[in-house]
DNA sequence: CGCCAGGTTGTCG
DNA sequence: CGACAACATGGC
């Protein structure tokens, strides 16, 4: 089990059920047990204290980063609040949820899988692939698939996913980042144009998924995903501005807008 | 049963 | 360039 002490700006619920992953299952009792870089564990907080249950000490790097708990949210929540006043009131609104850190190739498939679909759906697909193609953990769960897993199977193969005409897209994923043709590692460092355009040499993969993959397998928080919910907001609370009016911060002014408006979709009536 | 889903692609004008 | 159907599948 590892502790960290008196976590702020974090809601699990928020931060897990928000739509940037879709491994993690809330149980009964309120904690949200998922796997990450195939380590299955359970997760709650605690008197304010965030608990990684089924974890060694080893990986307590491992977690502090996935939760990225070395960004003060509050002090970009204060920066972005002071842009605009209903970027105030969704930032409060969604104060706990941060940004995960997920692994780069699992954000890029799930996002691929993402595309005109919707998150129910998307969980079973992402479930049925780390059960069919990843590594089984000790305590019968599964790792997210390799690329060079993947990249060893035939469209045909992916069939039982029921992902439809995502399939090829990703089987083009997981050659190209198996091959290098496509370089994950770059996409990290590059410049955000760069590795935007890095990610979208994959068939299937347009900005809407590149950015995806940038801002929640990247930590790239200049990334900002413009999905349907997205453009509605944009249109209707913030008319006349773009994703650059949010600063550098961008993309966790995203998040906050997205689940704000997703909470709260009679805004958008008519 | 019909519309829609954290889009992208291919095709036409 | 901008518009628009097609794409697989299933949730609601």
């Amino acid at each position: 089990m590892i502790v960290f002490e008196q976590i702020t700006d974090l809601d699990l619920a928020q931060t897990l059920d928000c739509g940037q992953a879709f491994r993690w299952r809330e149980q009964p009792d309120g904690s949200f047990a998922g796997v990450a870089f195939g380590k299955s564990v359970t997760v709650r907080l605690d008197g304010g204290d965030l608990v990684i249950e089924n974890a060694g000490e080893a990986d307590r790097a491992l977690w502090r980063r996935y939760f990225d708990l070395d960004r003060d949210y509050g002090l970009i929540r204060g920066e972005l609040s002071a842009l605009h006043p209903v970027l105030k009131e969704a930032s409060e609104y969604a104060a706990g949820i941060r940004v995960l850190r997920q692994e780069p190739y699992e954000a890029l498939c799930t996002f691929i899988i993402s595309q005109n679909n919707n998150i129910k759906r998307i969980k079973g697909i992402v479930q049925r692939l780390c059960e069919g193609f990843g590594e089984p953990l000790p305590d019968g769960e599964f790792a997210f698939p390799t690329a060079r897993a993947m990249s060893a199977l035939t469209v045909e193969e992916l069939a039982p996913l029921r992902a439809g005409f995502r399939a090829k897209y990703l089987f083009d994923a997981a050659r190209k980042v198996d091959s290098g043709e496509v370089d994950l590692a770059l996409c990290e460092t590059a410049p955000y144009e760069d590795a935007r355009a890095e990610l979208m040499k994959i068939k299937g993969v347009g900005v809407k998924v590149a950015d995806c993959t940038l801002l929640f397998g990247m930590n790239r928080v200049e990334a900002f995903p413009m999905d349907v919910w997205m453009k509605r907001a944009m249109a209707s609370l913030f008319p006349g501005l773009s994703p650059e009016s949010f600063g550098a911060n961008a993309g966790i002014a995203q998040q906050y807008i997205f689940h704000y408006s997703r909470m709260h979709p009679e805004i958008f009536q008519n």
